[in-house]
DNA sequence: TCGAATTAAGAAAACGTTTTCTCAGTAGAC
DNA sequence: GTCTACTGAGAAAACGTTTTCTTAATTCGA
């Protein structure tokens, strides 16, 4: 088996304690010239120390839990992956969590990442009925969270934003500087917190412009292409919309294929705004005009707020960091 | 602090031999009686054993380390999806490690695995330098690894494969039946075992079709969008190539922009190929053909294999997989 | 009814670290 | 020269489990 610290003391002729004093940097307790000769026989042998032992009495794993809906949706992996590159900096390692926004598979992770002792979780899922329970869960347990792009209870954990709201208003404000007045929308769920804030900014624009808005031209979709695709397909049939604004890419990717099928031109039939400016968006035809958050971003200083929290132990602190977005006009928006 | 199995015990009024036996379902030395006594108190408390703890003496962790490049290319997280579906299932649990290919972050992460005590890990990243550093790592340390993608030195490990060679011999098969005869080949880095191995079912085709291959058809990319891009735009302005056929599908978008860029209609002025079958060149116009390789199943498949090991200990016997590949035939492709 | 076999249960060791406590030796102060 | 303070070092406890070993109590067979 892998040498352990015992084995180290002993070649060195000295005790494990002498051993872990070098291995953690103490000062205390050990000349210089001991600490170089265990030094020599820990490098000759390539000893690491057995992390799980270690955390077994600090008490920390140096290991991050990550809990999001889907790694697949380019968003989240674009979220891990800005997570990951600063979580790393700091030797903190990423437990990947997919739970597809379920119930029990959020449950069973927060368990799982209890029992692991994780020194934190980076939360980006929400669910009505599950708000309370995940809230209860995380302060009894009090492990340091931050939340991302979805909230649950916000003003109960620190987390990285973006406004929502306006950045909603400023796409909706887009389409109807081009005169467009009869713009559908296509919502994420409505318990996911950034779509009724999303909504708020779209109805704040119409307000503005003194435009009429229209329940009937407001459809939810689940966040992902397919969403995207039925709401605009039944918008697209059933309404006069001339416009449609996308609360993601991925379901303004859906709007595309709708629009195709429907043998409709963008922008010349119907105007398109998404949400996110995903990378692959770039593939679009013609290119997609969006709302561009720092997805990436978000990651980074959501974790490097986390790293804060747990070690600085400033769990008790709240901080909420808002981003900037901006909206990306391309071609897929027309002046009607 | 949580509870421990000795708060648990003291309130069930046994010794934590008892509780332990409890919660590992071991008949032997404890009553049924007894039994529920015990596990009425744990319900009652919520009680879970502390995974450190327990991991210091059984020796495994149920994490398993996935090493990949880049979780943001969707052929990675698409995999990472099957691998943790699969994981997941069996209680454990993945820690994520982007490596950019790059040697030091690769190395890096199998000494944090190791101090981490994974069971296994399912390695997805090559360079040539490299094997030899990781393969002595591994075998040094024996921890169970499952090969996917892109294989280190094969017949040593376990792994999940297509038959690369074929896939591309039919994809060039397929270009050469629309009569072309100038076919750009736009290969991923030459470290990368797969891009060998394409390689060589695109000279194998050929050959059969008794049609000369040029070597400056044959570019070298990143695997990655800008990679497409780069070697494309050099093949589109200095060659006279009629189809292009890159090794992945992100190039293939790549292909798609320098086409747009130099003015080129597709397929009209050039075929396009790609490889992988990605969900997202469902936005390419005109739809992508591409060989479709069983991305998240690789995962599941791999997955499998890692758990058979580390569970039956099964490390000495080597097991490859070959799932199946397709070619997909959209609207890139025309004959000549 | 007695010894053997079986069962239920607990005590203690073990896992590989870090941390606390103790101690011997030496330097410094007077 | 003695006493105090400091330094370098090790012994042992601790972390929260599982596992091994031991023991007490019960059942069983004759």
């Amino acid at each position: 088996m892998s040498l352990t610290i015992k084995d180290i003391a002993k070649m060195a002729g000295v005790s494990i304690t002498s051993v872990s004093r070098v291995l953690n940097n103490k000062t205390e307790g050990i000349s210089e010239s001991t600490r170089q000769r265990v030094l020599k026989i820990i490098e000759q042998h390539n000893y690491r120390p057995n992390a799980i032992a270690r955390s077994m009495i600090t008490k920390n794993t140096k290991t991050i839990g990550l809990i999001i809906p889907d790694i697949r949706n380019p968003f989240f992996s674009d979220l891990a992956r800005g997570i990951e590159d600063v979580a790393s900096e700091s030797k903190y390692s990423i437990l990947l969590c997919n739970t597809d926004s379920t119930l029990g598979k959020i449950i069973d992770y927060l368990w799982l990442l209890k029992e692991k002792n994780v020194d934190g979780m980076i939360f980006a899922c929400s669910d009505p009925t599950l708000n309370r329970e995940v809230h209860t869960f995380v302060k009894q347990n009090n492990i340091p969270v931050v939340i991302v792009d979805r909230g649950l209870e916000d003003q109960m954990y620190s987390g990285v934003f973006i406004d929502n709201e306006k950045a909603a208003y400023m796409a909706t404000k887009h389409l109807l500087e081009l005169s467009h007045t009869r713009i559908g929308c296509i919502s994420g769920p409505s318990f996911i917190k950034n779509s009724n804030e999303r909504l708020e900014g779209y109805f704040k624009a119409h307000q503005e412009f003194g435009v009429p808005t229209d329940k009937s031209l407001i459809r939810v979709g689940e966040y992902v292409m397919e969403g995207g695709y039925q709401a605009a397909k039944e918008l697209l049939e059933q309404t006069d919309v001339t416009a449609l604004f996308a609360f993601n890419d991925l379901m303004a990717f859906g709007v595309y294929q709708a629009a195709e099928e429907l043998g409709l031109k963008i922008p010349d039939d119907i105007s398109v705004v998404g949400f996110d400016n995903l990378k692959y968006n770039l593939l679009l035809h013609p290119k997609l005009t969006t709302m561009e958050q720092p997805i990436y971003e978000i990651g980074e200083v959501a974790t490097k707020l986390l790293l804060e929290q747990i070690e600085e132990g400033k769990s008790d602190q709240i901080k909420s960091v808002f981003l900037d977005t901006k909206l990306i006009v391309r071609e897929s928006t027309k002046k009607r």
